[in-house]
Order: C-alpha cells, then sequence, then structure tokens
DNA sequence: GCCCGCGTTTTCGCTCAGTGAAAGCCGGAC
DNA sequence: GTCCGGCTTTCACTGAGCGAAAACGCGGGC
C-alpha cells in the first residue's frame, strides 16, 4: 500500500487512527515507516489542502477539510437519517438508549452519540466482529469482571451471534448496563447494527425481539430508497 | 493545487464536496480538471484505501475510511460530546431543534445533524461570519422573500451580532422557521455556534436567552476541560 | 559562555513512478 | 450491422518525488 506517493499520503492520515489527537513529525514517520523528509514532504501537502493543521506548536492534527468530507460521505449519513425514526420508536417503546453503530477505525462508533466502543465488550461490537467488520484488538481490555477476554470461548459467542442474529453483552463493558444488537443489511451485506442499552434492571426478555425487529426494519428502509 | 500527485488526489476527494453523492469517472474528470486516464488511476488508490467506494453501477462515493477519519477529527468530536448534554437540555425545554454549529470547507457544518447551511441566511452562520470564521459567499442565494444579500444591511448585522452575542434570523432559510445562534468560545477564541431552530409559532423572547446560557455553558466545559 | 543531542528542515543528483495521447474494448441506441 | 460515449489498457517519455546527508535551531547541562 505504501508503494506509491497516494499510499503514503493515505498512510499519514491513517496514523491519526487510533492515536493521540496531536502527532509530532518524527511520530508521523515512525507510524508510517516513511523516512522523515518523506514524511515532511506528505504532511505539508495535506496541512496546505487542509487535512491536516499544525498546532502552535509543531504538532499536527486532522484538519478541517477532513471533517468537511467526513461528514459528506453519503452513507453513515444516510444510514443515521433512515434510522432515526425506528430508533426514536425502540427507545421509546423500551426505555433504553438506542443507537446505531458502524466500524470505524478499528473500533464501533455510535452515529447517534459519536461514542466509540469497545468490539469486544459490548453487544453492537459483537454483531460487527461476527461478520468480519472488525477484529478483536490485539490486547482486549478487561472493562469489568465479566468482560470476556478469552478468544475461544469468544469466538464461540461470534458463532452464536452470527447464527441467531442477535448479541448481547451483561455488563461487560460498564457495570449495572446491558446489551443487545442486531445486524442491519444493505443489499444483502451487513453496514451497522442497532444496539439498545439498558440498565440490568430492564426487563430483558422483551428487549431482544424489539432489537431484532427494529434492526429489520432499519434494513427494509435502507433497501427501499435503492 | 493540482500540480503534483497529492494535489490531485485532493482534487477527486474535493470533487464530492457539493455534489451528488455519487458521481462517475467521466463527471470525476471533468470537476477536477483531470484527465481521464489521471482520474482513474487517483480512483483507484482512493478505492483501495477505502476513502472512496465504488458502486454497483460503478459509479464513486465517498467511502468508509474518510468517514473513519472524519470522526477521528478532534475538535469536533471532543465539541459535540462537550456539547450534547446541553444541547438536549436546550431541545427539551424550548421544543425546537439544538445543534452546534462550525465552519467547514465554507458553510457552517451542524455536528449533531450533519447538514450544511449558508452562512448568511441562518444565525449559526451569522455568528460565525460575525466573527471572521467564514466569509459571505460571492453569490450570497436568496432562499426565501426575507433572505437578505445585500452587502450593506448584511455587515450592519453582522456588527450587532458581535456587539450582542446573539444572531437571529427570521425565515431567511425557510419559511416558517426562525432561529437563535450564540458564539461558542475555547480558551477566548471563538470555535463554533450553539444554534436553535424554532417554528415562527414558538415564543421566541424565551429562546434567546436560553441560547445564550447553553453556549455560555458549553464554552465554560470546554474551558474546564482544558 | 560553550558544547551536545534531538527534532526539524533544506540540498541535490538519481531514477523510476506517474503521465496522458492514442488505441482498444464494451454495451447500448438506432 | 454501424455509430457513439464512456471505461480501460498500453507504452515510451520525463520530471516529480526520493532519501542520504548535511545544515539548522533550540533547549539543557555544565
Amino acid at each position: 500500500m505504501a508503494e506509491s506517493v497516494a499510499g503514503r499520503v493515505f498512510s499519514v492520515l491513517d496514523a491519526f487512527v487510533d492515536a493521540p489527537v496531536t502527532l509530532r513529525l518524527t511520530e508521523i514517520a515512525r507510524r508510517t515507516g516513511l523516512p522523515v523528509p518523506t514524511a515532511l514532504r506528505m504532511v505539508r501537502e495535506l496541512v496546505a489542502w487542509g487535512g491536516l493543521e499544525r498546532g502552535a506548536d509543531g504538532s499536527y492534527r486532522l484538519g478541517t477539510r477532513i471533517r468537511t468530507l467526513g461528514a459528506a460521505a453519503p452513507c453513515p449519513r444516510g444510514l443515521l437519517d433512515t434510522a432515526l425514526p425506528a430508533l426514536r420508536a425502540l427507545t421509546a417503546r423500551t426505555g433504553g438508549h438506542a443507537d446505531v453503530v458502524i466500524p470505524a477505525g478499528g473500533t464501533a462508533l455510535c452515529l447517534v452519540t459519536g461514542a466509540r466502543l469497545p468490539p469486544h465488550a459490548t453487544a453492537a461490537g459483537k454483531v460487527l466482529l461476527a461478520h468480519g467488520l472488525l477484529t478483536v484488538p490485539a490486547a482486549a481490555a478487561r472493562h469489568t469482571p465479566r468482560t470476556r477476554t478469552a478468544p475461544g470461548p469468544l469466538a464461540a459467542q461470534l458463532a452464536r451471534v452470527r447464527a441467531s442474529g442477535l448479541a448481547e453483552a451483561h455488563e461487560e463493558y460498564h457495570l449495572g448496563e446491558l446489551s443487545f444488537a442486531a445486524p442491519v443489511f444493505r443489499a444483502g451485506t451487513l453496514v451497522a447494527a442497532v444496539s439498545l442499552t439498558a440498565p440490568t434492571t430492564a426487563h430483558s426478555p422483551r428487549l431482544a425481539p424489539a432489537v431484532r425487529r427494529t434492526a429489520a426494519t432499519v434494513s427494509r428502509a435502507l433497501d427501499g430508497q435503492g
């Protein structure tokens, strides 16, 4: 991938995913494996364009141009718009927090709240993992005593998720919180997950089918709009 | 700008701003001024990276990688996270739609909805204009009979916005809709605007102070977190 | 003051990645 | 069948990009 000018530019941008918000030139060179002068040239072009910004201290951060483009990217915007009514209905019916979640930068990104979730410890993350849209992080963090980090049981659970079309997580991310998630398809391929988070005191047998139905509704709406 | 490989890549991406969601190769070449084979090569590299996606019909759209990066862009993400509670409270109290708006790509970008607003016809846009974060577009479009397009009155209004710390727009963008906006500062410099949009039937005297208070709350929250 | 070390920036000659006109290909209209 | 428009491939030329090395700038130790 790094064997063309374009590839080098991309790798510089990629260096900012899963990284501190600001990076110094040397750090960018290290992360991309590029020689420092080369990294400098890439970075300069990016700054001139607006894809990167240079801080007062000389460090670099992602710039407004990237943000503009990200906001113009159609799929998730359309996805959120399409999903919102169904999500609101789900919230109203269950009282939990409903969200639609996509893979982004190695983590699960909630489109409504903008939060990033650890894939292995949340229901939505497990849906995305189960279908290969995310991969289990090398060091899967243990967020609570109930977080599953061992590869074996996790893989078995993912197989069940694939088979059943439903994922759940009981206090694996935050204590006192459970979540359900179901896959959303566009034109037959998985693009996101609908997730519902609620206190563990909620009556869970009623939640799972509701999440599944909502995900199906969103999928149908996506296909309906071409 | 188009005189380097990187510049060409960027111009391809820029072609998708203010454009239909999908573009065909020929259209990209036309918009960028690139020869078709060159455009094809750029586009292919972008697709390989994930910055563009190719639709079933052969057309191109912005891809997930761009979205990932946009979500990783630090300032607005943090901004949105910090502002959300206050925005929700504002919505709850007034019934209107509350948003936080930043300058991006020459227009006002709503972080919650992702919508782009014309600077001169919306309250949030006027706040950003008044403080020089945006400039009045060369051809200021007239969206409704009440849109102000004449430079003189507009400049006077911007001066008032600066002085009062509050902007408003009455049916200047959409009929039946009014909006208020107030500036958000981080470390003393203006970074965004809080805006509230409501039907003209809303009781406006109560809205303006609420917007002002919300903006102040967000500013304080931003400064509190370093 | 001086020197050292680290990060950043500039220089410069080589070379191969990128270029784009032209030709080929495919599919749809007539 | 022929034409036409858009997409893709070919190919020989060339200058944009490369990166080792050198220069610069700055803080910190002494």
